[in-house]
DNA sequence: CCTGTAGGTTGAAAGCTTTCAATATCAGAC
DNA sequence: GTCTGATATTGAAAGCTTTCAACCTACAGG
């Protein structure tokens, strides 16, 4: 029962100008005297004109808005990513269609063929699976769009990408610990999120080779990244005993220290514990969590940033970059002694 | 440097067809015969044909995608109703463009109106401001739009509503504190989320008037929802020290639970406490929270599914429905005497 | 008073798809 | 061999906006 809306036409008719005048009004207001500027300003108005942006973006042959696909928006890290886009799109006049392709890949793939069909000029994309890259990124650029990878790292550089130097937070958490006095130490990690367990684990690797302790590393490897993986993992460790434990992620790490105080351990006391994150909740912990922090928002606006910046350039001279972010160590009481809890 | 790509007629000219054989193909493949469908659907393929979707709604005259505004992406609860819109959405052919508001009032208005020029058939919503969903709504119904309200309970009934009962919540919560011996109750709320904080502690008040025990509640109010608010009222409550603290969610229980902990109050025995939402982290902390469960997912699900009813009702003849979901007590360590912590 | 110019205004054309009335094709019936 | 009816295919028109070249108007300069 929706009535049919009104268009330029009956804006142009109502305010006694020409359709051309009405798209001006719209579209590039300084052409247009003050005087009939406000008369179809008016008309807009009172008809409660919408601009219909199927009909504009089809005529005007581009359309201002990219596309986001995260792995999981549930994950604080993506949803500071997506307000970090959101925001420099905005600066930038642009619109970004935000898609949740939850962990299926095949989701993913549909979202991608959606942001296509919507000829958006530019996708933001971190791929659900981060082994085949370059599967999903190859029809969008065989149809012309503009990519740019997020928290991704990749020897084929045929896109912008923007990512954290993973294998510095693990050097980072690594030299901490060692710092601390700790020489056998645990990495809690997963298969799952390849990349990124991997090269934090080469950072702690690194950091021992480096530093003057010796030290030993053993690694545990979790199903997924959940809390209550770690709270398995935790279940290991009560024997082992480690001087330290480097969790691939906060939630696995809060897991270990509720399995941790369960049973008696103190932190730091007897065990140090480091997360990765920072997440809200790391700080709010029972034993307030050390953790490496990653600038999650920036990595949203630069990867943004970067995004327009390409699909702005007129001229072909647009060179792929690749920014690696510092991630940074937050240091609390479950790795520094003086602020230990009973 | 995008060059132009391939559209129907292209397609048409290589498969030897006329441009409306490709449209039927695209659209009503029945119509069409096997051989002819295979030669257009091999050139489409050859010519990496896609769709513009900007044309193709602008003749059809609609749009097969519509909107989900929510106030926070970040909350899980509101990442479970996304994945239950989205669900019901694939499964009727239909995309959700998914909007977040970041609790802020002007963001959510650009999204709606963003929303209303791409012409979507609906739009699912839950203010930022539960104080004024009219004016959010208002323009919406007037461009004809067809909206579903989530979570929201409003007397204005203009359109279809789906929400979770809230004092039924806060009732499941009081009668079981009742039940478990309680007779000094405090809640924790804020004013921020006004109606659910509301019917919540209605909902307690109601048990408590209702249960044989004659019980007292004690109400704190609250900043903001977040843990580090729940850890400045657990300060507070160390010295009140009633039999059971209810709050009104979960991350603000996790707060209160830290400060105690800290001080050496033992829950249950020294006090009970419950909170709300049932989020993941519900289970795992350190002592495992009693809390009320929402079914997330369930609303997202029927609110889809009631705004496809009513997008797709060709006849007039639509009333809007308003449904209720009833939430979940689940019982933890947190009020269950038998699983205490030290 | 005439001419040139700058800038505001106009309206037809284009952008790509779907729809629909019209045309073509084909099998079977007579 | 022709006719009928059903089915497959065709191509022009329409949907709403932006763009662009053409057109006006008014005013400054000669």
């Amino acid at each position: 029962m929706r009535q049919k809306q009104p268009g330029v036409k009956d804006v142009a008719k109502l305010a006694q100008v020409s359709l051309g005048t009405v798209s001006h009004v719209l579209n590039h207001p300084e052409r247009v005297t003050a005087g009939t500027r406000n008369k179809v300003l008016a008309a807009i108005d009172e008809l409660r004109f919408t601009r219909n942006n199927a009909a504009s973006q089809l005529r005007a042959g581009r359309r201002t808005a990219v596309g986001l696909v995260v792995p999981d928006i549930t994950n604080p890290f993506f949803s500071e990513v997506a307000r970090g886009v959101e925001d420099e799109a905005d600066a930038q006049g642009y619109t970004v269609l935000l898609c949740n392709a939850a962990e299926s890949e095949e989701r993913q793939q549909r979202h991608l063929q959606f942001l296509l069909e919507e000829r958006v000029s530019g996708v933001l994309l971190t791929p659900v699976d981060n082994k085949n890259t370059r599967r999903a990124t190859e029809p969008l650029l065989n149809a012309g769009q503009h990519v740019v990878l997020i928290d991704q790292i990749s020897r084929y550089t045929e896109s912008c990408l923007v990512a954290v130097d993973d294998v510095l937070g693990g050097e980072l958490a690594g030299v901490h610990l060692l710092d601390q006095g700790a020489s056998s130490l645990v990495f809690v990690g997963g298969r799952e999120w390849i990349r990124q367990s991997r090269d934090r684990l080469a950072g702690l690797r690194e950091a021992v080779s480096h530093h003057k302790t010796k030290a030993t590393i053993d690694v545990i490897e979790v199903e997924s990244m959940g809390s209550s993986c770690g709270y398995k993992a935790g279940g290991d460790l009560l024997t082992t005993r480690p001087d330290a434990i480097f969790c691939a992620n906060d939630l696995l790490a809060l897991g270990v220290m509720r399995r941790f105080l369960e049973n008696k351990v103190r932190i730091p006391t007897d065990v140090m514990l480091i997360g990765y994150d920072d997440i809200d909740f790391a700080g709010n912990a029972v034993v307030p969590l050390t953790s490496i922090r990653q600038p999650a928002y920036q990595l949203g606006k630069t990867s943004a940033s970067l995004l327009f910046a390409e699909a702005n350039n007129e001229l072909g001279d647009h060179v792929h970059q690749q920014i690696l972010f510092r991630p940074e160590l937050v240091i609390r009481a479950s790795t520094s002694s003086c602020a230990g809890l009973s």
